[in-house]
DNA sequence: TAGTGCTGCATACCTCCTTT
DNA sequence: AAAGGAGGTATGCAGCACTA
């Protein structure tokens, strides 16, 4: 009898596959000590940069981001009944955008287009047209009643932004929620178009989230740094999980960083917390150095070399 | 004049970004 | 498994315009 053949030819299923490493921040400056009561272990943590731009904190976030989103909007709708309409209509893609040449300005210091002879900056754009969002959920809601919402800010090729919004809830089922929104954004605020995806557009939640989400890792350098890139109603992103603070001591947090040569060659605690537990010092500066060490060789990224006195 | 709806402002609370 | 600051969100209230 014939062997049968695999389709695992790459060896990918489980029974094969070796578990990778997870990815570290290359972009590590910071580190924390914290005692962990339970175990009676004292712990130095490199902490993510967590900045969007980051390949390992970007895609990161955008996952826990989604995640997030996904648990929250898919519990909004299974409590959403609106007779006569199946449930995916109570979710709904808006796009708002900022107003066209009359309003940018064209001494922009990111990517100047010569047609644009308006007198707003990026900066200006950006907190103007957050502002004009804020009226507009105000008063959608006062008119609508209540739904929930997650936005994204997205960058234009030359910078200046728009917005996508979901918006989920019974409240924005009707269709005739579009003409309410564009005499709001365009004739009332003096912004640009509006956009509301239909329905249809989207398969399921999931869907809807990746797509809205998904700016978020692509286009962040072309902003002015600082800026809030997304946001949602109050709760809808919480964080379901954090330390327990009677387990996890913090004792100290600080950075180090690089000298000319590339080479780690200051470490500064610039916080410290009282703590219940006594710790020789000569040991804990032999294992911060030996964890600076670790990272180095395990991570193979030259700049995180630790030069450290033994005496 | 009273009622209604809209708007802006103040405030409290909460989340995200930057910094050390 | 950070803290602090900036700024977003939610809410109530006062002032204004409009209407019956």
């Amino acid at each position: 009898m014939r062997e049968a053949l695999s389709l695992d030819c790459i060896k990918n299923n489980s029974k094969f596959r070796q578990k990778r490493e997870k990815p570290k921040c290359p972009n590590t400056r910071n580190y924390v000590e914290y005692a962990d009561m339970d175990n009676k272990r004292v712990k130095f943590v490199p902490v993510s940069c967590k900045q969007w731009h980051c390949p390992v904190c970007g895609p990161r976030r955008l996952r826990e981001l989604r995640s997030r989103a996904r648990k929250a909007f898919t519990n909004i709708l299974k409590h959403v009944e609106v007779k006569g309409f199946r449930k995916k209509y109570a979710i709904k893609m808006l796009t708002l955008t900022w107003p066209g040449r009359d309003r940018r300005n064209p001494s922009s210091s990111l990517i100047p287009r010569p047609e644009y002879c308006g007198e707003d900056t990026i900066e200006d754009a950006h907190r103007e047209i957050k502002r004009n969002w804020n009226r507009l959920r105000t008063a959608l809601k006062g008119k609508l009643g209540w739904f929930d919402q997650l936005w994204v800010v997205e960058p234009q090729q030359d910078g200046y932004p728009h917005l996508h919004v979901l918006l989920v809830g019974k409240n924005v089922v009707p269709k005739s929620i579009l003409p309410e929104i564009r005499r709001l954004w365009c004739d009332k605020y003096g912004m640009g178009n509006v956009d509301l995806k239909p329905t249809r557009y989207f398969n399921d939640v999931n869907h809807a989230v990746n797509y809205i989400t998904k700016y978020l890792t692509k286009a962040p350098s072309r902003l002015p740094k600082g800026l809030r890139l997304f946001g949602a109603s109050k709760y809808i992103l919480e964080k379901t999980w954090r330390p327990d603070p009677n387990r996890f001591q913090l004792i100290s947090r600080g950075f180090f960083s690089t000298g000319a040569s590339g080479n780690v060659s200051h470490i500064e605690p610039i916080w410290s917390f009282k703590s219940e537990i006594e710790i020789d010092l000569q040991q804990k500066a032999k294992k911060l150095g030996d964890w600076f060490l670790e990272q180095a060789r395990k991570y193979r990224q030259p700049k995180l070399w630790l030069s450290w006195d033994e005496g």
